[in-house]
RNA sequence: GGCCCGUUCGUCUAGGGGUUAGGACGCGUCCCUUUCACGGACGAAACACGGGUUCGAUUCCCGUACGGGCUACCA
């Protein structure tokens, strides 16, 4: 590594939403800038002014702030000495015009003057001829109109008549192009597979090739990551810094491998079969009417989401696997990150997030539980909420299912398990449990210990008590938590109420 | 099709010339439990295939197969 300050950039375009595979990549990206104590930064790519997508912007900047994975400078996130971080905004300065230029001048771009349907003849023609990989390059340009075949006048007269051009890179024609990844290690290249890549678009905006390459230079980063469909054109890349003479201080590059569908085969797409979301939040298509449903909003802890996802394709070399982010930070390297894609797995992915419910304090629980019993119309005392928490986490993978498994917590049953009635209630109980109900009306002090002896007394008298059927008889189910915790937290006069109404509804 | 990248249990992965190939999720059995869980124990389950190199390959090399990516004036 060089003595550069590590400055990392995470540079979606605001195409959309930002889905689960970008958020690993701008989490890597923080996790190492964060390691090695740099800077962590949003640049936005919206060079490409027809896949604009309004929204999502806006979307990018909620979604790294609810996954803690804030850039110290950028769009949304506050200016640094590099500003604007658009890019739209920074070709108003004339930055990658200026590359550009710098290109041409060293003859290593040209102009070119084809029409969309002079391009899309050139590779029919191609096609026809049988050529296997039918391209705009070194061979195929000597065919069309740039500033190689036309005469010095003529590329003069076109660009003064405000003619539409592109700028494009003058790929040599057979030359090995290697370079180091710190993921891959070394790949090389022949430049016969690289097309001349347009670097300047007839609208005056760069393609990314030009514009991530001058910024990342003009902000000096010192490590370029992103996910492994750039790896085809990164010896372009490697070509361009060639050009600009800064191949030695260019970015170390590295290579992230793709998140692959759980079922099946494929990179992530919007909406999976495996029912869980593929976005950190909400996601509404403006245009197509659609909402894709978030982590956040299916009730998943973004620590247990940036846990799951570290974990897909990196590990720390050991059996960890709960690692809160200081921890990851911590332990992070790109060497450590694996090559190939891995299927990203619900269950796991849930597993976490029950991992991450475990850790949280009953309190914290119970405020995040208290909004649920609001939208119901339930009143409920926090300190019974909290207590009410602690017991039903240990069943639960997400606070949304705490009012499934325990709703009669905070409304009495109408209702009683039938298998287990069917099973175990029989002419006797009645008579039976009328006995336990008068002695549990006797407790004084009602709290576990007093429940668990007067249960245990009332056996020596009455004979063997189901535990199960006390359980259904109190609170309507077959499964809970603990059953002397519940009733004792249930109270003595709710539970006596609640076993008379039983009582009084059984035969 | 061409090019690039990859390939260890179903999934995420550790390992790396000589290992009973380790862990986790999920699955199964058992233990604990007068209820419900947690927990614990155990189990089934993997080095894609074929050639080399080597005393010895899952590990290194080459092929093949399979998977993925790219192949735009999109990123």
């Amino acid at each position: 590594m060089s003595d550069k300050k590590v400055r990392l950039r995470f540079a979606p375009s605001p195409t959309g939403g930002l889905h689960m595979g970008g958020v690993r990549t701008a989490l890597f990206n923080y996790l190492f800038a964060k390691k090695h104590g740099g800077d962590f930064i949003l640049r936005i790519e919206d060079t490409d002014q027809t896949r604009y997508v309004k929204g999502a912007e806006e979307y990018i900047i909620a979604a790294l702030k609810w996954c803690g994975i804030e850039p110290n400078e950028g769009v949304g996130f506050g200016d640094g000495a590099h500003k604007p971080y658009r890019q739209s905004e920074r070709k108003a300065l004339g930055i990658y015009k200026k590359y550009a230029d710098k290109l041409i001048a060293s003859g290593n771009a040209y102009y070119a003057f084809d029409t969309s349907e002079e391009l899309d003849e050139m590779r029919k023609r191609l096609e026809a001829a049988k050529v296997v990989a039918p391209q705009y390059n070194s061979v195929s340009r000597q065919n069309m109109r740039n500033s190689l075949t036309l005469s010095e006048d003529e590329v003069k007269k076109l660009l003064e008549s405000e003619t539409p051009y592109v700028i494009r890179l003058k790929v040599p024609r057979n030359e090995e192009i290697r370079f180091h990844d710190i993921i891959r290690g070394w790949v090389v290249v022949n430049s016969a597979q690289v097309d001349d890549k347009v670097l300047l678009k007839s609208d005056g905006m760069p393609t990314y090739h030009l514009a991530h390459i001058a910024d990342d230079i003009e902000m000096q980063i010192s490590h370029a990551v992103r996910g492994e469909e750039w790896l085809p054109s990164a010896p372009a890349h490697i070509l361009i810094y060639r050009y600009l003479g800064l191949e030695k201080e260019m970015p170390q590059m590295a290579h992230l491998p793709l998140i692959l569908k759980p079922d099946g085969q494929g990179k992530l797409s919007k909406r999976d079969k495996s029912g869980l979301p593929m976005f950190p939040l909400n996601w509404h298509d403006e245009s197509s009417g659609e909402t894709y449903i978030g982590y956040h909003e299916s009730g998943f802890f973004a620590d247990a989401f940036i846990n799951m996802l570290a974990l897909l394709g990196w590990n720390p070399g050991d059996n960890r696997e709960i690692m809160e982010k200081a921890e990851l930070i911590e332990n992070f390297s790109f060497e450590r990150v694996n090559k190939s894609g891995a299927k990203f797995d619900p269950d796991k992915t849930k597993w976490f997030n029950q991992q991450y419910l475990r850790k949280r304090s009953d309190a914290e629980l119970a405020e995040a539980f208290m909004p649920v019993l609001e939208s119901k119309n339930i009143k409920a005392d926090k300190n019974f909420v909290t207590e009410f928490c602690r017991l039903i986490k240990e069943k639960a993978h997400f606070i949304n299912e705490f009012y499934d498994l325990g709703f009669y917590f905070f409304i009495a049953p109408t209702s009683y398990d039938e298998k287990v009635i069917a099973k175990k209630w029989n002419e006797n109980s009645k008579a039976v449990y009328t006995k336990l109900h008068q002695k549990f009306e006797a407790i004084s002090q009602w709290n576990v210990e007093s429940i668990t002896k007067t249960f245990h007394d009332a056996e020596t008298e009455l004979g063997k008590l189901d535990m199960q059927l006390v359980r259904v008889l109190t609170s309507g189910v077959a499964g809970g938590p603990q059953l002397f915790d519940m009733l004792s937290l249930l109270g003595k006069e709710e539970i006596t109420k609640r076993i008379s109404t039983a009582l009084a509804q059984l035969k």
